[in-house]
DNA sequence: TGTGCGATGTCCT
DNA sequence: GGACATCGCACAT
């Protein structure tokens, strides 16, 4: 997807994020899989997101960088992946929580350690945040790494979402009020949703 | 140099 | 539905 893409406001881009496929061309092998599940970080005014406050720190400069481009950071010993949207200079960002699998279930499985042997057995691959990165290779390596072009991106496949469920985003309880608030989007009906 | 804590996942009941 | 393994940060000493 072109830079303009990523650069608008982050409900706008966790919205339209929904039925891209998130290709990973890595050494290992290339790994893709359709985003059916995203939450947005709205920035300075979100009490839930890292940049609320205008915090900084060293490990979220990307988060302050030009959109477009991931920001990976380190949570319960897992990489979680963000794409960096707009406006420029702003800390907002979408979270990518889940992927319903297309190429390499194979490699995938060996990075996730699990074995897939039916159909539900791919809900094991991408159905969460944490997941979907072990998944598709991506660690804290990733931080910062371009997404526009380069082995990691999106990609425009005429995937139809029919209907978009707006909820509460997911284990952000912290952040009072703003933890209220209908962030979290998901494909109805997509058995690849992360559950909770 | 030390400490607390998650934008989680898994296993167990 | 609940316990806990886990580990890199951020921030406090």
């Amino acid at each position: 997807m072109p830079r303009d893409f990523f650069c608008r406001d982050p409900v706008t881009l966790a919205v339209d994020l929904l039925g891209k496929l998130l290709v990973h061309e890595s050494p290992e092998g290339r790994t893709s899989g359709i985003v059916v599940e995203t939450e947005a970080y709205l920035g300075r005014e979100d009490r839930a997101s890292h940049g609320y406050g205008g915090r900084r720190t060293p490990r979220m400069e990307p988060l302050y960088g030009p959109c477009g481009r991931a920001y990976v950071y380190v949570v319960h010993g897992r990489p979680l992946l963000n794409v960096v949207a707009g406006p420029p200079g702003e800390p907002t960002a979408v979270l990518i929580r889940a992927l319903e699998p297309r190429e390499g279930i194979e490699l995938m499985a060996r990075r996730r350690g699990v074995r897939v042997e039916r159909a539900s057995d791919l809900k094991k691959l991408c159905s969460g945040p944490g997941r979907l990165t072990q998944a598709m290779g991506i660690t804290r390596e990733h931080n910062g790494v371009d997404l526009v072009e380069g082995p990691l991106r999106f990609e425009d496949v005429g995937y139809e979402v029919r209907e978009v469920v707006r909820r509460p985003r997911v284990g952000v309880d912290y952040a009072g009020e703003d933890a209220l608030r209908p962030l979290r989007f998901y494909v109805a009906g997509s058995r690849f949703v992360s559950r909770r």
